[in-house]
DNA sequence: CTGAAAGCGCTTACAG
DNA sequence: CTGAAAGCGCTTACAG
């Protein structure tokens, strides 16, 4: 950009008003009935000096910013990376930015974040809260739509779009009862989570309709690697070794192969092991791991079109969507 | 933040001027010699109202946004969501906001991605370029300081920070052939690409250190799982099968173990593999890879440091540095 | 068909 | 110590 890129120097140059110029570049020619001969003039110079309009001089007159707001607990989490990505792509064909913050899971950097989003007036936000209470959010959604998204709260006004956790888990985990196990270890995260608190429910349940309640085995606390590294290594260094475990996210999944691997134990012949989530590295693995993958592709391009509604129509009601998720079979599960 | 959420407010209920409250709230209020009573005052109604000033109105009386665009060829891929997530928590940290793009290895994406940027009033780029030439983004480069990282040109007058691939190269096909091995295909990616170029002369210079010059078997061009898997499925399939596999990336290094996965063969019984970049999985594959890891995290942090300099100090002269590669042994390379 | 003017929410040189 | 005014680059209701 020359040091001279504005409406101003295209209306000195072609003699023409602000006014025109504004309106010719914004495509109102039709409606103002501007002369073909002036559209051409100011479109001639426009391309000419390469003309780029300032969003920001827009956004301040329209209020209207064209950017969103994506947070995320952790970008380096490979599930949340995936996210991020279709994400920025389909906010991309809505002619959308996005601003990537990351809250690292913790929920004053999420309200810290917030507020750096407010003061940069985006349009909406579509976020993975860490809070345990929908309250704040409910408030700041009253201006400024918030679409959540893999994580939700019971009774909230928010929208929302997750998989159906319960669901999945409930179906995995009787997989592993089909596959003659009874004694399963579920290693969780953070426990507030909704996600956790379903995929939690789903697994006892799935034991119940078996009549193993009280076989039930629930640790854990994060969806960190060293979780699952230190709740497998407990586990299987017990007397009561599981014959699977159940690892609520990849992270949990990865510590618990680790702690596998140092020990001469060997998946799935000694311990079998059912994952959530899906990725790519998860078939080179050895074995490749039977997981329930979530339907992030979907969850990310709803999560877009429902705020791009929210956007254009302040009226829209709340969506508050569950997807399937869906048992992908790997090797890591032995039949008993 | 409630309708009424600006300097005016704040002004008409304190009852001094918007130009006092702008100072008190820039905490100017000492340059300005601005009374006790009324600096308080403005502050308690600031925070009564929870104002939130606008960084819009602000960028533009001061041509600053705070916020700097980050262009990846592909978030999807581990590498570069790696380093997002560190360029993000970088930026962050000098309280700057990121601008997350994905140009799709496209150049024409590129260029229109940073248009998108400079219609925005960014401070700043950084890139992962996917072009061949330099000279469309040195232009940029004169008004909005851009720092290359991972790629980057030969005689250019831009900044880049990168690892340094031919001396990374060099020793990991060294490593090879002190493990005895002759026949050492190398599967490279992008080959317009500086990483791929250097990469593949540290390859090549290694061979002919030990006089091994004509043995030199380089294929591919693309940083794809799916070349790597094909260029490996063409090589394993030929009487002349290679002893050793060189991947110049995570993603080619994926689809040749996919490759010889769907073979007879073994690693690193049949066949050896060595790859470039690190990643969280490939301490879990089976058996662990042997790899060239780059320093992302340096690279993210020096990124953002040039940049940050580059946008106090105009004067700043470009940077251009290479940070060495480090070789991290698995299990997938057998002595020979 | 076109333009002058107000205003979005700020900052800051100028004046007192 | 404080304020009035100009201006950043736009859009748009109003007027003709």
């Amino acid at each position: 950009m020359s040091p001279e890129n504005n409406l101003k120097s295209i209306a000195r140059r072609t003699g023409v008003s602000i006014s025109t110029v504004s309106r010719v570049l914004n495509g109102k020619h039709e409606q103002y009935r501007i002369s073909a001969k002036t559209v051409k003039r100011v479109m001639d110079e426009a391309k000419r000096i390469d003309y780029k309009p300032s969003i920001l001089a827009q956004s301040l007159r329209t209020n209207k910013t064209y950017t969103i707001g994506l947070l995320i607990p952790s970008i380096d989490n490979p599930y949340f990376a995936t996210i991020a990505s279709e994400i920025v792509f389909e906010a991309k064909r809505y002619g959308y930015t996005v601003i990537l913050l990351d809250t690292l899971e913790d929920e004053g950097n999420e309200s810290e974040c917030i507020n750096t989003l407010l003061t940069r007036s985006i349009d909406g936000i579509i976020l993975v809260p860490c809070g345990e209470r929908p309250e704040s959010l409910e408030k700041i959604d009253e201006q400024t739509p918030i679409v959540l998204i893999d994580r939700y709260f019971e009774d909230t006004s928010l929208s929302y779009i997750c998989t159906d956790n319960y669901r999945g888990a409930l179906d995995g985990v009787k997989l592993l009862i089909e596959n003659g196990h009874k004694e399963i270890l579920c290693i969780r995260g953070v426990p507030h989570s909704m996600p956790s608190k379903e995929r939690v429910k789903g697994y006892i349940d799935a034991l119940r309709e078996s009549g193993f309640d009280t076989r039930s085995r629930i640790a854990g606390n994060d969806y960190s690697i060293t979780n699952g590294y230190l709740e497998t290594k407990l586990a299987i260094g017990s007397p009561a070794r599981p014959t699977a475990i159940f690892a609520l996210s990849n992270t949990i999944m990865l510590g618990a192969i680790r702690a596998i691997g140092e020990s001469s134990l060997r998946i799935p012949d000694d311990v079998s092991i059912l994952s959530f989530d899906n990725n790519l590295f998860l078939d080179f693995l050895h074995p490749a791991v039977t997981r329930i993958s979530q339907p992030t592709k979907e969850i990310s391009q709803l999560a877009v079109k429902i705020l791009m509604e929210r956007l254009s129509d302040k009226q829209s009601v709340p969506q508050q969507i569950k997807l399937p998720a869906q048992i992908i079979e790997g090797k890591s599960v032995k039949r008993l």
